[in-house]
RNA sequence: GCGAGGGUGGCUGAGCUAGGCCAAAGGCGGCGGGCUUAAGACCCGCUCCCGUAGGGGUCCCUGGGUUCGAAUCCCAGCCCUCGCACCA
């Protein structure tokens, strides 16, 4: 009994070939890298949370990896294309408190689960370079990072007021926190404000260069860069110092300084040192900052506020401005504190307006502005574009640019560029996650846990209402490294996205034990130079990814490296139904299931064919099952060829049509492959397809054509479905693995493109003739090419500058033919563009290639005259590209 | 409000960053035909309107414009999706 692995209707049964395969892949190690390969393709998958169960946006995601990562290895290239798991974090908490297991053995058993579920996808990962963030051999370098980050300062203590997440029960980063109603990015629970003590990394350090060079960054889609922009928000100002009568010389940061004569008022945020001062002696500033910062942001009306008694004199005009606290001047954005200019602010505007506050304007439109300077009411509606300074003093005409140039050395102030991007809080209450090394000592303060003693390992997990390392006591207790007396362990963990930070460097040299990563094969392999996840990290996993790298660089490990990503794309989603696939909602298709009845090679196949890698698109049974009967098409084709059962035979000038097709086609695909275009080239691939079995269904093939068209198609395929290209290639008799096989690389013969047109143009004018003229049988169609002297009088038309007659007639070979030579040359009069053409000889041959194809439509007798031995009848109506055709009815 | 990306024939989806060969690929759906005892699978053709020889008309959100020529470039408007947003 031989193995099922072709049913009796001559269809491959894909339970039978996908595991085989498998398994000699693995036996092959086709997908390991050494160590000692340069500089490789680094093909990267964002890695997934290990939650157990694959989605189809999982699958998409390693489908698009894996078809490239397989093209490249083929082009001959060394390819790096691992694959781990970011497996600490809050759900393997929650599971443990639901299910009564601990973290970790869930945690390993969804590893399992979800790996099981890679291998049967078929996806091509080099399983000896897997990572595991949970691991004490990995986080023990995030503990080592995080000294080292320290003794750098960029590890600091921060008391601030901080996202905190009930549900979570942990404070969260401003990155974690999403959406309008600020939520937590994992549950979706509102999120509250706290004021904490948390350990921060000091990305503000490196705003300038994550935000600058994301100009140069094109490997990156537009989105992604514009979004980063956004949230690191770059503002280009100034800051200019105010004294107030407090005593305090308070500093503001403003990118209008031009209108500083017109600021009529002074304002602080309620959480300012100096409102807090005021509020110490006057009741009504401090009712107001009480009243502020108990209740929501909406129930804030946005002109409220109070004025504190105290003046601020403007450096400008030398007047005094009353001072106030108001809730719509925000902590932290800027200094806290600004000067209010209502003529040319709307919020300062609003808020004069509520409090009887005059409105200077010291701006107005300048000549070419679309405003005119008459139209502006001031007292109505803040003017807030750029303009001409008036009521400014010496400085009235000045541009709004030049005067916030002037102004900074006349105030004193001084240029500044201010970032919306804050710290990262990386302190979480949880469990399940890298320990921050560190221990809290009565006497010392805290001080960092030597290295030698790294990693500090987790305790085992109990069920708390807390924190679990809190009620961790005897882990909890230790001693000072410093003094020697009794500490506390610090008993908060890392942000996951700590581990996300820098995994990709891990899997250079993933079993290293002295150090992270080595920092010699780590600058060669790294940038990855394909990156590919999901939006939805935008700004978190793309910022913190950046920001380590550059601080890794700077402390001399990655020889130079500032950005970790080469290229990125952010794939689309997986919908069913024009609805986005989610559990909750019961609108999903399960790779498992998907997998067993169709095989994995269909969902590939269809996910890559479906949309652009970038494009959301929509999951049917239709297109799945589309993909699926493309490849038992293949397969019924390449199997019957394989047993014999075509009829081979002489070649002709079929075999040449044949021939350009499969060359223009691989030509093609490679240049799609190369963009990510995967439907473009899949496309190429099943057109080849379709005009092999035409060929085999209409003549008797050449045997090295049919064997050339279908092993071009096997490997063409060999990226997205590689498993029946096996099949294939072993039907084929090929050389070892077809994933080890060698690219079809091909130019696209020359003038493929206008042959291709002028071939299609003939058939479709033959249907149309047909057609139109109702002819019912055609018995013989006879097609004559232009006669060369007319290639020839377009060619001159095309290079003569007007007079086209005049040209062709002083042609002594052309003169020959006379009035009809003129007749022919006046068509191009006026004619500005001319499509390419072929000469009258490559014409001939084109349409002599192409002639099976038309006989076996039409099914008729074809004859194709060249440009000199058509009858002048029909040749007079053939013009370059455009044969002349005379169809014959039978009876 | 600021910013980014889109609006293509029944649906989906290319093309539009290099304007002309674009009535506009492919897939799906629909119609007709072939193969088959039959079904499935597979193969072929048609699928905006008119036309008895390859022709003509209308068309790529709407309205203008540039050009000999625009789905493709420019301007204005409408609509959709996404990101940021009391940002000084």
């Amino acid at each position: 009994m031989s193995e099922p692995e072709e049913t009796d209707d001559g269809r491959f049964d894909h339970t039978a070939i996908e595991p085989k395969w498998q398994q000699a892949w693995d036996d092959q190690e086709v997908f390991r890298i050494e160590d000692d390969a340069e500089d490789p393709e680094y093909v990267l998958a964002m890695f997934p949370y290990p939650s157990g169960e694959m989605h189809m946006g999982h699958v998409r995601n390693y489908a698009i990896t894996d078809a490239y990562a397989r093209f490249k290895r083929m082009q001959g290239e060394s390819v790096l294309h691992p694959m781990g798991w970011d497996s600490f974090g809050l759900p393997a908490e929650n599971a443990a408190n639901e299910r009564d297991v601990d973290p970790r053995g869930w945690t390993m058993d969804c590893i399992a689960n979800m790996k099981d579920q890679m291998e049967l996808m078929g996806l091509g990962f080099d399983w000896d370079r897997e990572v595991t963030t949970c691991e004490p051999e990995y986080f023990q370098w995030n503990q080592w990072f995080f000294q080292q980050f320290y003794e750098e300062d960029i590890v600091e203590r921060q008391t601030a007021e901080l996202n905190w997440c009930p549900d979570c029960e942990t404070v969260l980063a401003d990155e974690n926190v999403k959406g309008d109603n600020e939520e937590c990015w994992r549950c979706d629970t509102p999120i509250e404000r706290r004021d904490m003590d948390q350990w921060f990394f000091t990305t503000t350090d490196y705003a300038e260069e994550l935000y600058d060079s994301l100009d140069e960054m094109d490997g990156w889609p537009d989105n992604v860069r514009e979004m980063q922009r956004n949230w690191i928000g770059k503002q280009e100002g100034a800051s200019v110092s105010f004294d107030v009568t407090t005593g305090d010389s308070v500093d503001i940061f403003t990118t209008r300084l031009d209108t500083i004569y017109g600021a009529t008022f002074f304002a602080l945020s309620p959480g300012h040192e100096v409102a807090q001062q005021i509020a110490e002696t006057n009741d009504d500033v401090a009712d107001y900052i009480r009243r502020v910062e108990a209740a929501d942001d909406e129930e804030v009306d946005e002109t409220s506020g109070v004025f504190t008694g105290e003046y601020a004199r403007n450096p400008a005009t030398g007047e005094e401005i009353p001072v106030y606290v108001a809730d719509y001047v925000l902590e932290d954005i800027g200094t806290g504190a600004l000067y209010a200019v209502p003529a040319h602010d709307d919020r300062d505007h609003a808020f004069a307006r509520e409090h009887d506050i005059p409105i200077e304007q010291v701006v107005e439109p300048a000549e070419d502005a679309a405003a005119d300077p008459t139209d502006i009411d001031v007292e109505e509606q803040a003017y807030t574009e750029d303009g001409v300074l008036v009521n400014s003093g010496e400085y009235d005409g000045l541009s709004s640019e030049e005067a916030r140039e002037r102004f900074v050395e006349v105030f004193d102030g001084e240029f500044r560029t201010a970032h919306s991007l804050r710290d990262w809080c990386i302190s979480r209450q949880r469990y399940w996650g890298t320990p921050i090394p560190f221990v809290e000592c009565p006497d010392c303060g805290y001080v960092p846990v030597p290295e030698e003693n790294l990693p500090v390992e987790l305790p085992e997990f109990v069920q708390t209402t807390g924190n679990p390392l809190d009620a961790a006591e005897e882990w909890k207790q230790t001693t000072c490294p410093d003094c020697g007396g009794p500490a506390e362990r610090e008993t908060d963990t890392m942000d996951t996205f700590v581990d996300s930070s820098w995994y990709f460097l891990r899997y250079v040299s993933p079993d290293l034990d002295d150090a992270p990563f080595d920092t010699g094969q780590g600058s060669d392999w790294l940038p990855v130079d394909q990156y590919v996840g999901g939006i939805e990290h935008a700004t978190m996993h793309l910022i913190y990814s950046r920001f380590f790298t550059k601080v890794l660089d700077d402390l001399d490990m990655l020889n130079g490296l500032r950005e970790p990503f080469e290229n990125l794309l952010t794939q689309g989603m997986v919908r069913k139904e024009g609805a986005a696939m989610s559990s909750s909602s019961g609108n999903v298709v399960s790779p498992r299931p998907f997998v067993e009845n169709y095989g994995a090679d269909t969902g590939r196949l269809f996910m890559l064919d479906a949309a652009q890698p970038e494009k959301d698109f929509d999951w049917t049974a239709e297109g799945a099952q589309s993909a699926h009967d493309f490849l038992q098409n293949v397969y019924g084709l390449t199997a019957d060829f394989a047993a014999g059962d075509i009829e081979t035979g002489e070649g002709g000038t079929v075999e040449d049509y044949l021939d350009r097709k499969i060359r223009a086609t691989a030509a093609m695909a490679t240049a799609e492959f190369e963009r990510f275009r995967f439907n473009h080239a899949l496309q190429a691939v099943r057109d080849l397809v379709s005009l092999l079995r035409r060929y085999v269904d209409t003549t008797e093939p050449s045997e090295d054509i049919l064997d050339d068209g279908l092993s071009t198609v096997t490997r063409l395929l060999a990226p997205v479905a590689p498993h029946i290209a096996e099949e294939l290639w072993e039907l084929l008799g090929g050389d070892g693995l077809v994933a080890e096989a060698d690219w079809p690389d091909a130019d696209k013969p020359d003038g493929y493109g206008v042959e291709r047109r002028l071939v299609e143009n003939t058939r479709e004018d033959i249907r149309d003739i047909i057609d139109v003229a109702d002819i019912a049988d055609p018995a013989r169609i006879e097609i004559a090419v232009a006669p060369a002297w007319k290639h020839r009088v377009r060619e001159l038309a095309e290079q003569a500058d007007g007079d086209v007659v005049g040209a062709v007639m002083s042609d002594d070979d052309l003169r020959q033919h006379g009035e009809a030579a003129a007749d022919f040359a006046k068509e191009f009069i006026g004619q500005e563009h001319f499509d390419d053409q072929l000469p009258p000889a490559e014409e001939t041959a084109a349409l002599d290639r192409a002639t099976w194809l038309i006989e076996r439509e039409f099914d008729a007798d074809i004859a194709v005259y060249g440009s000199d031995d058509a009858p002048e009848e029909l040749a007079r109506k053939a013009t370059p590209g455009r044969p002349a055709i005379n169809i014959e009815e039978s009876g």
